[in-house]
DNA sequence: CAGTGGTCTAGACCACAAC
DNA sequence: TTGTGGTCTAGACCACTGA
């Protein structure tokens, strides 16, 4: 039951900070003051604070201090779990969003992931095609998805679906309308994950924040895949929000 | 650009993982082993393995060593976007889950956290009614779910409402059927955040895995929230999935 | 019960950005 | 410019657990 000193550190800011002690954007003792008040090495102190930071509540800001994080405030995002389509192709949420790809898209030819392969029918590590965007804010230009698209090699090589422009349509109107794969099916897993260095630094993620991630597969009527989309955006600044509806099982029991 | 050492050593053997070097389950080099082999100090080395088990790649293992994660395979939940009832009450996943509770239902009287308050209506710290509940697996006895529901006060004061048993049906039946609030209506919002520590060991996970959570609200006609519930569960063990339909704008293009 | 990871220290120097 | 967090070391000892 003996905690070791750098948690129960960890537990007493903690609870200063619920308490109110630090209010948002206030800046917590410096590391050597921490390391003093409660006789430990400077270095425990950081692992305390560094517990902290893991948990997404401060963030440690050079020449400045260690910065209570304000409490998130996330984007509600809707899936209809329908798709639409206007002329510039399909779209999967009903709120036309307003991003736009950051960066012109980056398409490889690469091993496939070891979480896609599977989806997409073919072994860990075979080449498939990679189209990556970087979608975000058209003013701002802060990015804030991450979305990868996986195509199976037989499928798109040689084929404009291995260009950087697909076209007005992209790549669904493609394997519909001149490939003749249609009509395309699509599934969707909603999940999370701790983003790796790469994904973190690319969405400019803290330590702390965990990644939303909707994976979507498209499917031809035979049920193959043709895609595997994996869409990754920060847990902080996004949730997926819907409303509940009555099954008639469950109807009014006024 | 120069990356700390730390870093580069976290890189190196990140990459030896993703090659396969080290295979699931497998064990990477022993501290000292690594500190040697990169000519870095044992606790520089800790630190890069770190880095690893935040990202969910790794887990230490005191006596064996820093053991290579298996790829997480997620449970699929299906959140219908209905709600279903059947002589029990209320449920909110058509496929009916096999999971109980493990311990008799918390019931406490707190302060609302600053997540839910402002969705319960009420302020921050103001004293409501907290009923958490663990869920598991009913025979390996492993938790799964950890369930808190939030009641206003001047609702659920003195009412079976604050009761740990809260009779077949739960708080949703006493809420409409005895107390006159019905017809319920709910809307959820699914999202991701890293856990606290006391979360992570409720649930039994390991650093470098994120929350993932739906906080549901049930709403009178009048649009009173009455209850806000907070669901949460491992990011590595679940996923929602969902299929989609088309909507008549995306009418099949063949 | 021994060997692994876990914790801790004192001290040094680095590097970045706010001032 | 300089003060803050960031990195790193050498060494010590602890504590848990699986061989």
């Amino acid at each position: 039951m003996n905690a070791p000193a750098y948690r129960r550190v960890a537990a007493e800011l903690r609870a200063a900070i619920e308490r109110g002690d630090y209010p948002e954007g206030s800046v917590l003792p410096k590391l050597e003051e921490i390391a003093q008040s409660y006789s430990i090495a400077k270095q425990t102190a950081r692992e305390a604070v560094a517990e902290l930071e893991q948990e997404g509540l401060v963030e440690p800001v050079r020449r400045r201090g260690t910065v209570v994080r304000p409490a998130p405030v996330r984007q509600r995002l809707v899936r209809a779990r329908q798709v639409f389509r206007d002329e510039r192709g399909y779209y999967f949420d009903p709120a036309a969003q307003p991003w736009v790809a950051l960066e012109p898209p980056a398409v490889s030819w690469g091993p496939a992931p070891r979480d896609i392969a599977p989806l997409l029918g073919v072994h860990p590590g075979e080449e498939v095609l990679i189209r990556d965007r970087l979608m975000g804010d058209p003013n701002t230009r802060r990015p804030t998805q991450l979305a990868t698209s996986y195509l199976p090699a037989h499928l798109a090589r040689g084929t404009r679906l291995a260009e950087a422009d697909t076209g007005p349509g992209g790549i669904y109107d493609l394997l519909e309308l001149q490939m003749g794969h249609g009509p395309l099916e699509w599934f969707e897993a909603l999940g999370a994950r701790m983003p790796s260095p790469r994904e973190a630094e690319r969405l400019a993620l803290p330590r702390g924040v965990p990644l939303l991630r909707v994976v979507r597969t498209a499917t031809n009527p035979a049920g193959t895949v043709l895609e595997v989309n994996d869409t990754r955006m920060s847990g902080e600044a996004f949730e997926f929000g819907y409303p509940i509806t009555r099954h008639p099982s469950a109807a009014s029991q006024q």
